[in-house]
RNA sequence: GCCGGGGUGGCGAAACGGUAAACGCAGGGGACUUAAAAUCCCCCGCCCUCAGGGCUUCUGGGUUCGAGUCCCAGCCCCGGCACCA
């Protein structure tokens, strides 16, 4: 476009030139001494990308605009916001991708973060690139390993055996999102089992009850902390014990364990399920059902995770020919093993009560076991035949000493009669498990440990750290081993630390999750490499202030780095236990009412928008669409609404003369400045724009000339959402320096706010009738009377019956009739 | 099934229990312009020919002088978890 008249307002021009002055002037980097001395620190961040392929979509722009107009906000109040970028690069993602392509992911992740850099620049985000953290270099998870170590020296690190996503023709671990909701391997096709290999867990269960105990104190998404009480998954209860019967019904000396949250309904546990993988399954299983057991187990083991998780309409299971003894009503009842039972949850076994649980009056019914009923509501006794499990209110029936009782005093007393006996305790279970860190994959870092036949599982040494991960140029998972890593010997071929002998590396990666779970408390410290994190600087800058991210991480990622937190705080290196003082969790964008995906063909590209409209159009337009923690809807025309404004505030910044204040229009500036900043802190970022248009209209209302005093106010309160075009005409009006330093948030004068006239609303009934116009705090006898007189509200206030009068002051007046 | 979040004009959305639909898009009419872009003015929930009136915030009840907003019951949509004992 030709420029003709050098105030028409060219967004890529102005865009430009400040990107430009902002990176050469440094104005959103800290130097290691500012980071040292900030007064007023802010530390404001948003979730690190994962650098895919096509580069940043609209949702990855959508979050980080709204964090980056809260730290721009918090920066014009006269914060120092430090707010950093970085890159998630590590993982399957990126595995896969490069597995694809045929590319190396060394090769590809490079180019891709240049890709995003070059995006985000363009978007126009306060960034500190000098901060930058990319997971992926060893400089960066060399810590990663560290926390490893520290972990394990804690014994927060263990090795155990899980099941894992196995297929057999791949000769691969799989993720449960590789595996195809048909059981199927998504690469080859084959069906999926799963195989039982020992892998590393980090012990988060022992956090459990501090993760909960803290959701009550941080100030989260009210969303974001449901799902993480949800996943945590509290559940008070018991533990009971059924002694396994020799085949002439005398005590064995094993017992079964089960977790029960019904103690109270013991006396119908009319029978017991394992689940297959129950180590007790060999112990409990009689000679003559070994064979049908064994093959139960099998099939079982060849379903693969994700199926096995499936609600089935139809329950299986089979008869392990062995007994247990109700601890309660001493009677032998069979143990079953079904895949009902999952090994994950509890003690990986159950009393069943099928009177009272669903799963287990399904499983009685199929297998025809005896149903009793224990628990008697209104209207039923002992002797009420049961249709289907009861799981209401109601009294012990057939319970012995207990019968008569309410259940939920049942639950106490029958947990502390079988406690007196060792046969039980109260216990609380969590639904939440050990986090498995172990991938038997390529693309992530090493598990910094050292295995040694004499030694056992050894630490690399910290001085030795990182663990490089060698560039394997064959990093395919494929026949020769479990993870690539184990075919590279010379990488894998070591000496134990400890004894000096052969020893061999261990060949899995870790989780992204563990990359991702601690990456905020690096970001202030990139300039040391001898410390995972600088001291004073981590006291000076976090907890984080605020984090603002996408709620599909509500429980992983926000679960781990808080775990991470406590642990590093347990183990006396951070000072502070929850790391993000406030979270909020945006809303989801979609294009013309659906959900952006590549199959509908829907997504909104946004280099092509942001080089017609300029990154402030485009800014100000996806925090228009909608509440930022609810999301919107992108309507391609829709940008004309911001793209206008900004094009008619450029007109009437740059006209604008100094005069005297038009009184009406000063009340309309203040009044914004007033909603601006009370709205600006919980991100009612829509509203708020909505009213800088309502000001701006005000302003310009019949063409009149601005004045200075008007606009400079607009102008700082549009920079969070518009940093290009406030910055020019910020300099236009005749300031010096950027309009982001000095704390130029405008302040507003409550006098100037108020109107020395309103408009009363009057009512017949609650019905409108008509409006007047009487002075500000008008006292009800004079606005009644004044309400009365109007023309339409008189004709409705004949020939009736005046009960009473409301009178809301500066509001309305009500009469009330028959 | 459980846990969240929602249902308001043609569309995105606003509304301390107090004039429903602010702000914007789309649409219609007009001004300026050779033309386009940008800009400016007017109209815009539905029904009754205007003054005026009736109806309208998913449905049905309730509380209240007054309910989109509070309470009860139900329907629908979206997201998450899900054989959790």
């Amino acid at each position: 476009m030709v420029n003709e008249g050098r105030d028409a307002y060219v967004p890529s021009d102005v865009e430009a030139k400040w990107q430009r002055l902002w990176e050469e002037r440094r104005t959103h980097s800290f130097t290691t001494e500012e980071l040292e001395s900030a007064q007023t620190p802010f530390y404001n961040l948003m979730m690190f990308p994962y650098p895919s392929a096509e580069g940043l979509h609209v949702g990855n722009i959508y979050a980080f605009t709204g964090a980056d107009v809260h730290g721009r906000f918090q920066r014009l109040t006269g914060k120092r916001v430090f707010e950093p970028i970085g890159f998630d690069a590590f993982g399957i993602h990126s595995e896969n991708f490069a597995l694809k392509q045929g590319v190396h992911p060394m090769d590809l992740i490079p180019s891709n973060v240049r890709n995003f850099t070059r995006q985000l620049k363009r978007t126009g985000g306060m960034f500190d690139w000098d901060h930058m953290v990319d997971t992926t270099d060893p400089s960066y998870y060399k810590w990663t390993q560290w926390i490893f170590v520290q972990l394990f020296k804690a014994g927060l690190a263990e090795r155990k055996e899980a099941p894992v996503n196995w297929c057999p023709s791949c000769m691969t671990v799989l993720a449960n999102e590789q595996v195809l909701s048909s059981g199927q391997c998504e690469r080859c096709g084959t069906l999926v089992e799963q195989r039982r290999i020992a892998q590393w867990f980090f012990t988060i269960t022992k956090y459990a009850q501090r993760l909960l105990d803290n959701l009550e104190r941080i100030d989260w998404s009210d969303t974001t902390r449901k799902a993480q009480g949800n996943w945590i998954g509290r559940s008070e209860g018991a533990e009971l014990r059924f002694p396994i019967l020799s085949a002439d019904g005398s005590h064995t000396d094993s017992v079964i364990d089960v977790f029960t949250t019904r103690p109270d309904t013991i006396f119908g546990a009319t029978y017991m399920v394992l689940s297959p993988e129950h180590p007790l399954v060999d112990v409990v299983t009689t000679g003559a059902r070994r064979g049908v057991v064994d093959e139960y187990r099998a099939e079982a083991a060849r379903k693969d995770l994700v199926a096995r998780q499936k609600v089935d309409k139809t329950k299986s299971g089979v008869f392990t020919g062995g007994h247990c003894r109700n601890p309660a009503t001493g009677e032998a009842i069979p143990v079953w093993i079904a895949d009902y039972v999952l090994m994950e949850y509890g003690t990986g076994a159950i009393m069943a009560v099928p009177g009272h649980d669903e799963r287990d009056f399904e499983f009685a019914r199929a297998f025809d076991l005896p149903i009793v009923r224990v628990v008697a509501g209104e209207g039923a006794d002992a002797d009420s035949p049961l249709q289907e499990a009861y799981l209401g209110d109601g009294v012990l029936v057939n319970s012995g000493d207990f019968d008569g009782m309410p259940w939920l005093e049942g639950k106490e007393k029958i947990t502390g009669w079988l406690a007196g006996r060792d046969l039980g305790r109260a216990v609380v279970n969590y639904r939440l498990h050990d986090w498995c860190i172990s991938r038997q994959r390529y693309w992530g870092p090493p598990i910094p440990i050292i295995h040694c036949s004499a030694c056992g599982p050894v630490a690399v040494p910290e001085s030795e750290l990182p663990v490089v991960l060698p560039r394997v140029e064959d990093f395919k998972p494929d026949d020769t081993g479990i993870s690539p890593l184990a075919r590279v010997e010379e990488w894998y071929r070591t000496t134990c630390p400890e004894c000096g002998a052969e020893a061999r590396r261990e060949t899995d990666v870790s989780d992204t999750f563990l990359d991702s779970g601690w990456y905020f408390l690096r970001y202030p410290s990139t300039d040391f490499d001898d410390r995972i994190f600088d001291e004073d600087i981590t006291r000076r800058w976090l907890p984080v202030d605020t984090y603002i991210g996408g709620n599909e991480h509500a429980v992983l990622h926000l679960m781990y780095s808080r775990f991470l937190t406590m642990a590093l705080h347990d183990l006396g290196y951070l000072d502070f236990e929850e790391p993000f003082t406030v979270f909020r969790a945006h809303g989801l964008i979609t294009h013309d009412g659906a959900k952006m995906s590549k199959s509908k063909g829907n997504v909104v590209i946004p280099d092509p928008i942001i080089e017609e409209f300029g990154a402030d159009t485009f800014r100000l337009y996806l925090m228009f669409l909608g509440p930022f923690e609810e999301g919107g809807d992108y309507r391609d025309e829709g940008i004309q609404g911001p793209f206008g404004f900004l094009h008619r505030l450029w007109d009437t910044a740059v006209s604008a003369v100094d005069g005297d204040a038009d009184p009406a229009v000063e009340r309309k500036v203040h009044l914004t400045i007033k909603q601006a900043t009370e709205q600006f802190p919980s991100l009612g970022y829509n509203t708020v724009i909505a009213a800088l248009m309502e000001c701006l209209n005000t302003v310009r209302a019949g063409g009149r000339q601005a004045l200075r005093s008007e606009v400079e106010p607009l102008v700082v309160m549009v920079a969070p959402f518009a940093p290009h075009i406030a910055e020019e005409l910020w300099e236009r009006l005749g300031n010096q320096g950027s309009v982001f330093e000095g704390g130029h948030w405008p302040e507003y004068d409550e006098a100037k706010t108020v109107e020395d006239a309103v408009r009363l609303a009057v009512q017949v009934n609650g019905k409108l009738r008509g409006t007047v116009e009487v002075a500000k705090g008008t006292e009800e006898a004079e606005a009644v009377a004044t309400a009365r007189a109007e023309e339409n509200v008189a004709r409705h206030l004949e020939d009736v019956t005046e009960r009473k009068v409301i009178y809301v002051k500066d509001r309305l007046v009500n009469f009330v009739v028959s």
